[in-house]
DNA sequence: ATGATCTCGGACAGTTTCTATCCGAGTTCT
DNA sequence: AGAACTCGGATAGAAACTGTCCGAGATCAT
């Protein structure tokens, strides 16, 4: 009788991690960072860091900038960038929960006319999602640069400053 | 230029519908029902029910009779059982976010004394994913029914429980 | 008591998604 | 104008989810 416990879960992708400290990164720093120098700051594959700041770009997080002294940069100061807006755009803006209209198919199903409203079900499930988005929407970069700065009683932030401006 | 947008998603397992339909219905009926008896009415695939079912079963949220007059029953009122420990049964205890310590790599790296609480940003998608598991843990699949059933004006509950009656 | 029927339970493939990588298009400095 | 460096999308590999099957166990009829 092992207890064998399926640790799947509502998995978010591994990326969401490595884009909010990008972001963090990025708001440390007035000029453009390339994605090479963002990987090894932060130890992660380059070519596929890379790939998950193309999407922040999509999203109009960040601007690219291409040659010599290229790079990522915020399109906005840190305080008007939202958690939420950095992981929806990494993530995609689809609910976890899709409702598949089960109670308009089996031998009880519902007209569809009377399913104008999503069911009890769907709503709850959204209603709880909302909860989350409301969470991460009112938490800033400029909030989590803050409080990692508090975390490392004031050294973290500037010492990224001196990295990204040394060893170009 | 193509608006070309990924809609991947924080996605939640398919069949956390099934499993909270199937819980309502449950509720409906004091003897047990077969697994194939909730895919017929649901109008899922029998086989993949039943392996979601299993995992409502390891929870012991439901509990399994085998023989001619077995089946599935909840193994409580329908009103303690909350939202939550569904989704959670069927999709995993683990978080949707799981830091990887990007802190702790990378040529700034913090040494491992000064890592005993959570990053900032583990701690910010922690507080969101509470927020969105308490949304659920107020919800009981006796909440869930009455409102299914008030949404069909007090006949969708009913129905259920005549047909779960016959045709045995 | 025995056999047959019906049930659950875990082990077995197919498909989609996520992870990771490479090379071409465009831009800046020499 | 040439060279070096950057982003961007298209291309393989791995993991997870989706879907299915058959065996173990229990109940009812004989």
């Amino acid at each position: 009788m092992s207890e064998l416990s399926t640790l799947a879960a509502m998995k978010l992708s591994n990326g969401v991690e490595w884009a909010l400290h990008s972001c963090v990164t990025l708001s440390q720093s007035r000029e453009p960072v390339p994605a090479a120098r963002l990987a090894e700051l932060h130890g992660t594959p380059p070519a596929y860091l890379a790939k998950h700041l193309q999407a922040l770009s999509r999203a109009g997080i960040v601007h690219s900038t291409a040659g010599q002294v290229g790079g990522y940069e915020l399109t906005r100061p840190a305080d008007q960038i939202s958690a939420l807006e950095v992981v929806r755009a990494i993530d995609g803006e689809e609910p976890a929960y899709r409702c598949t209209e089960i109670r308009q198919r089996g031998p009880l199903a519902l007209p569809a006319e009377r399913c104008q409203r999503p069911c009890a079900i769907a709503r709850a499930m959204a209603a709880a999602e909302e909860a989350w988005a409301d969470a991460l929407r009112h938490v800033t970069i400029a909030d989590l640069a803050a409080r990692i700065d508090a975390d490392s009683e004031g050294t973290a932030m500037a010492a990224v400053s001196r990295w990204l401006a040394t060893a170009r």
